[in-house]
RNA sequence: GCCCGGAUGGCGGAAUAGGUAGACGCGCAGGACUUAAAAUCCUGUAACCAGUAAUGGUUGUGCGGGUUCAAUUCCCGCUCCGGGUACCA
């Protein structure tokens, strides 16, 4: 074999391994240079193709940059708490480490193959006790700040408390929880019960009471999506919306930083469109409405105030704790009886359901400027978690309200001008407002400024910006998750002190919930403090430990902190950040919340983490069929089955080859084939094939270790990336593999003769050699700089084309080319450049710089165009001007032939460009 | 519903700043080498029309308009596909 890429990547792999190659330390001498790949949680299926798409990429841009001169931080490691881990063992009983261990083995000798530049030494997996000692170290600090709005960042809890003593509540503008406000001696009056309890209104990691989805049978909170009708996925239990006691940390606080800090961010413009959605800023105001019969008003978040002489009903969420104070003696039966039906579905189901239910409460609201009575009423269609709870319905104008009038015969009055209301709602921003008092004839924006004004004025409400976003729930009733290193006295939630971290989970008999309903943790023996203080039961969800792990690849062993001054100092930040766009509204809010606190709290000298962000697309399943003709054993290749009556059946893509089946192996893959017949076509068992989700039970998986051991690793990642664009969801498809396989063999033979001996010419290339080489390494230069690797590959392509046909086998050639691919195929390029005579790693050369000099030109091959169409080509001296050429051109006799005698109206000359004349 | 992408040969895709549409690769067809096959190499390959042929012409980047000397590229209006999000007042 000529190209022996077995051999060759084998060898290169073990000496990469053998020189710590990729080992990188802090290296003033150098800029630094940090690009991060999202880590995977290590599931139970391996890796398939799909997943090395966007490392691939991020490897090629490391070793590139390490070419350019840079110190290059390129680190890997595991997600590797989770639920399917957990699941697992309350299934089989095996402890999760040790099937998380086992994964993470397959998954590192999967990654190993593919020839990635990562530093292993700075490994990090979230479920090791010294990695998760600084998850409990950072939400112990942030138990210990809050947010001060004044000086617009996290403060340490002590400045609050001095606060206190001196001033009690007055003065202080935090983002914090509703109390009532105290005096400086109220709180001096305070026993600790109280001052901690008011304390936990303010904390950035804090305590409350949260509405989750609970299932008693399962014991444990469930996400929406392990919910389905009312019961659980798994095993069929009964869920309740139910408030309970949860840790919490208050991303809200940082709302606006989250947003404005996307403005800097080199990120595409859906993702943060995405986190700007999520985040959801919405300016309105909130109005008082005086409740009839009642003291306390009823306050309501609205974004058109404008239209408040639309309003003819008020409606409360079915959780407002309003519905129990004014509902009247003659409402209450079926106001309570609604409501206990609501609160049975969840909060996904009730979304989903767009029919308008509900009840009248029997009370009523006084509209502040009309004094009309309003009738209040309680629906599902207005969400507990938002704004106050409660709205003003204006069912002319907005198509919520609009359907509920409609499905209880409530009055509809419009107040914007145009649309038929009758139909539907109607809504515009330029409309003019009409039978609205002193707004009326004004546009809508004019019309919402005036009734601020006035509201404000006569101290009805304020002018307020709602968000969205919600304080991220962060405990789960699970075991597989760092301990929270919390525990309780007399009820009371104090932080274990630092040095006793981290708090390693401990061991348990049975994964599965206590009789008690406890999580797993209640199990655990001598689960106390050292003074005998039970600790806390939950454990922190799956994104405590990706939010800050970026962090601490800058200095993975430090046992003294999360990551030193001096590691800070000199990484600072990501410089360039691959992965899926799945994380955009999770892991990339939580990881920027996270970061912005640790800035906050001098941790660390960046305000955001990812300066560059990529999303690779997905690599979709390509399935391939065979068709069965129905009741027989006989199958009927794709183009003939038509004259057949047919079932088509999935078949497992590794026994197809350009949909051509394998088969014999077809007969082997299902023993219910072995006797199967065949109607064929020219020989062949064509199979169709369609883009579907890859997944084992669409026999579609495609393992990367198998394409390895057929094509090589440095195939496989050229590949990869010669499928299309990086960003582009596309199907993986190997009907394309083998001309990136023959581009290596190709190349190779560039170095060698006939006989496969290693064989260059030391003569000096001629201009034209140089001109391939350098036109390429322009080229490349470009594409690696946009991350348009799918043109690298052509542009590589076209090179060992060229020189193939200009039998140019030169040292000054061939060299720099070496350097050029070993970023994309770093095992041939290590095996070339070892040929060349070098004795230290391609890695350590210089990545070329194109010389213009060999690229100058001083002819062009003008397209001539007649209105636009190109009809003939004119070779002509680059040095010509503009009217030289068109004179040129005129005289050409293609050009007469389409002139046909008369003078052209106008031509156009761009130099070195085109020609066009108007006829 | 709303937001964001996308649509180019038989297929994946290219065209980076409005300037030769289809680079590169696959597939397919024909040929060379070979007893044969595989491998390798060479040639051709958007569609349609005319011609034995070289060649010439017409159409053509989802659809309909527009701007321009010139549009895959910019603008307006649609269709379809993919993704995200959804009673957020």
């Amino acid at each position: 074999m000529d190209y022996n890429f077995r051999e060759i990547e084998k060898k290169w792999q073990k000496y990469w391994v053998e020189k710590k190659t990729y080992q990188v330390e802090i290296d003033r001498s150098r800029p630094k240079y940090y690009v991060l790949d999202m880590f995977p949680y290590p599931s139970g299926a391996g890796l398939h193709v799909g997943h090395p798409l966007g490392y691939i990429a991020s490897d090629i841009f490391s070793r590139y940059k390490r070419l350019s001169g840079y110190n290059v931080l390129h680190p890997m490691g595991y997600d590797a708490f989770g639920l399917p881990a957990e699941q697992y063992a309350i299934q089989t009983g095996q402890h999760p480490a040790v099937t998380t261990e086992k994964n993470i083995a397959r998954y590192r000798e999967q990654l190993d193959k593919i020839g990635f530049s990562y530093d292993w030494e700075r490994e990090v997996k979230t479920c090791d006790p010294a990695y998760y000692k600084w998850t409990q170290w950072a939400f112990l600090r942030m138990f210990n700040h809050w947010y001060n709005r004044k000086t617009n960042k996290a403060e340490s809890i002590e400045i609050l408390i001095a606060a206190f003593e001196k001033n009690g509540s007055a003065g202080i503008d935090a983002a914090c929880n509703e109390h009532e406000p105290f005096t400086a001696a109220g709180w001096k009056s305070m026993n600790e019960k109280q001052r901690m309890d008011l304390l936990m209104n303010y904390r950035i990691a804090y305590q409350a009471d949260a509405t989750v989805n609970w299932c008693p049978a399962l014991g444990t909170v469930l996400a929406n999506d392990e919910v389905r009708d009312g019961v659980s996925i798994r095993g069929g239990h009964p869920v309740e919306q139910r408030k309970m006691k949860q840790w919490l940390l208050r991303v809200t606080a940082y709302a606006l930083r989250l947003l404005e800090g996307l403005d800097l961010l080199d990120w595409s413009d859906s993702l943060k469109e995405m986190q700007r959605n999520w985040i959801g800023r919405s300016e309105g105001a909130e109005i008082a409405f005086r409740i009839k019969d009642y003291n306390e008003p009823l306050v309501i978040f609205t974004t058109r105030p404008d239209t408040l002489w639309g309003v003819t009903f008020m409606v409360l969420a079915p959780e407002s704790e309003w519905v129990e104070k004014i509902t009247t003696p003659a409402q209450k039966a079926e106001v309570d009886a609604y409501v206990t039906e609501v609160k049975k579905r969840n909060e996904r189901e009730r979304m989903a359901d767009t029919r308008k239910t509900g009840r009248f409460t029997g009370a009523y609201v006084i509209h502040p400027f009309t004094g009309e009575e309003i009738p209040i009423w309680v629906s599902d269609y207005v969400l507990a978690g938002y704004g106050t709870g409660a709205i003003m319905a204006v069912p002319a104008h907005d198509q919520r309200d609009w359907d509920f009038a409609k499905a209880f015969q409530l009055p509809i009055v419009p107040v914007i001008e145009g649309g038929d209301i009758e139909k539907e709602a109607f809504d515009s921003w330029d409309a003019k407002v009409i039978n609205s008092d002193f707004i009326t004839g004004l546009v809508v924006p004019d019309a919402i400024r005036r009734v601020n004004e006035e509201i404000s004025r006569r101290g009805l409400g304020t002018p307020k910006v709602q968000y969205r976003i919600r304080d991220a729930i962060f405990s789960r009733q699970r075991y597989w998750g760092e301990p929270f290193p919390i525990f309780y006295k007399d009820g009371i939630a104090f932080p274990l002190p630092e040095d006793q971290l981290p708090l390693t989970l401990p061991e348990v008999e049975s994964f599965q919930p206590t009789e008690k309903g406890e999580p797993p943790l209640g199990r655990a023996k001598h689960w106390k403090t050292k003074d005998g203080y039970k600790l806390e039961l939950s454990t922190m969800p799956g994104f405590a430990g990706s939010s800050a792990y970026y962090l601490r690849y800058m200095d993975p062993k430090n046992d003294k902190a999360l990551l030193s001054k001096e590691a800070d100092d000199y990484w600072q930040d990501v410089d360039l950040y691959i992965g899926g766009t799945e994380h955009a509204t999770g892991h990339l809010i939580y990881s920027r919340f996270w970061n912005k606190f640790l800035f906050d709290t001098s941790v660390v000298c960046k305000d955001e983490p990812y300066r560059k962000l990529i999303n690779q697309g997905m690599i979709q399943g390509r399935s391939s069929f065979v068709y069965r003709i129905k009741n027989t054993n006989t199958f009927v290749s794709l183009n003939l089955k038509d004259q057949y009556d047919t079932t088509a059946i999935h078949v497992d893509v590794n026994i197809v080859d350009n949909d051509q089946l394998d088969i014999e192996a077809f007969k082997k893959w299902n023993p219910e084939y072995a006797a199967a017949g065949f109607i064929l076509e020219d020989g062949h068992y064509i199979c169709g094939w369609a883009v579907e989700k890859m997944s084992k039970s669409m026999f579609n998986v495609v393992n990367p270790d198998t394409i390895i051991e057929r094509y090589g690793a440095d195939t496989l990642r050229m590949y990869e990336m010669f499928l299309g664009p990086l960003e582009q969801s596309k199907p993986w498809d190997t009907n394309g593999i083998d001309g990136v396989h023959k581009f290596f063999r190709k190349l190779w033979r560039l170095f060698h003769d006939q006989m496969n001996a290693f064989r260059l010419s030391q003569e000096v290339p001629t201009p034209q050699e140089l001109k391939v080489l350098h036109k390429t390494i322009k080229k490349i230069r470009d594409d690696i700089e946009r991350f348009s690797f799918n043109t690298s590959v052509s542009n590589f392509m076209i090179c060992v084309n060229e020189l193939t046909d200009l039998k140019c086998n030169k040292k000054d050639i061939l060299e720099p080319l070496v350097i050029l691919l070993a970023p994309f195929a770093p095992h041939i390029t290590e095996e070339l450049w070892s040929l060349l005579g070098h004795d230290t790693t391609v890695f350590d050369a210089r990545f070329p710089e194109a010389n213009p000099e060999y690229l100058v030109e001083d002819v062009f091959t003008y397209p001539v165009s007649f209105n636009g169409k190109m009809r003939f080509k004119l070779e002509l001296p680059l040095g010509l001007s503009p009217q030289e050429i068109e004179k040129a051109v005129l005289a050409d006799p293609n050009a007469q032939k389409w002139l046909n005698g008369a003078p052209p109206k106008k031509v156009i000359v761009v130099p070195g460009k085109i020609i066009n004349m108007v006829i």
